[in-house]
DNA sequence: TTCCTTGCAAACGATTTGCATTGGA
DNA sequence: TCCAATGCAAATCGTTTGCAAGGAA
């Protein structure tokens, strides 16, 4: 399996950011750390839940999902129903956004050639200045049918 | 006042969808209609159930946005909390996208030229069919920091 | 020991739904 | 008239939290 390698490093480097805030990477962290870098995209906790990180209970999850939302290890989305996702943040993964099905909420990842991401970067820019803000990110959602729905 | 005349014009193409529908459009559905299209920028059930959609009892005003979503006169999205927010639909008030300020939470339209629009529809048609989708439409979220908030 | 973390169950808040009543075409 | 629309209250469901027990430094 070629992603041992990089799933040790993900361990180590969250593993680190912890350590300074002196927060303990328990083994039911480490469980929701594997569980969501296995995916390909965002997860809900009931996802997570009743997948790869099903030892871990319902309460432990979110307030570890929330710790790493607040940590800057994990990103928070709103899905398609309300339902939050979680995925790995963009310093541990790179920079992508995300195609979403509108027929059955769907998400996948997709990377961004790094053409199109100073285009989006400068739109960014300059929508956010039009609007008096400092800018700090942008996030683009395809939506779209997925192959799957789409007949 | 000098949104009448728009307004008018918004309430009757709503009328027209909904009766295509064979959906009456009632006066607490207007209510609404107007509620929403007096902000800038979408607007949480609850912020329209304390403002200018007042008389309109929660579960009418619940019923009545989750309608014109499925119809397609309102857009609902998920903002910072996973509270859904609801504006008029790019056939309504044109196609434009949101600055989102990751301090407080608020959330502005704004408009986008048409030559960065074009680019953005490239970029995202090319990011979806990578995926095999079949795009529909993109959602472009600016995230910073608002006036308010930076000091 | 001391403080962080866990797990269960109860609490919460946004949204939905059952059902009897009202109102418009 | 007749069925869609309404309004109240109860139910749902994702998520959060209080509190006592477990564990690592």
């Amino acid at each position: 399996m070629a992603g041992t390698g990089a799933s040790t490093e993900i361990h180590e480097l969250v593993r680190r950011k912890l350590s300074e805030a002196a927060i303990r990477y328990t083994s039911g962290r480490r469980t929701v750390v594997t569980a969501i870098q296995m995916a390909s995209g965002p997860r809900t906790a009931a996802e997570l839940a009743s997948g790869p990180a099903g030892s871990v209970p319902v309460s432990s999850l979110y307030r570890t999902l929330s710790l790493f939302d607040d940590t800057g290890i994990l990103k928070k989305h709103h899905g398609s129903h309300g339902i939050a996702r979680y995925e790995l943040a963009d310093w541990l993964t790179g920079h992508h956004h995300h195609v979403v099905c509108v027929a059955c909420g769907a998400i996948e990842d997709i990377g961004v050639s790094d053409s199109a991401e100073s285009e989006l970067n400068a739109i960014a820019s300059s929508l956010g200045s039009q609007a008096g803000f400092r800018v700090l990110d942008h996030v683009l959602e395809v939506e779209g049918v997925c192959p799957d729905c789409d007949r």
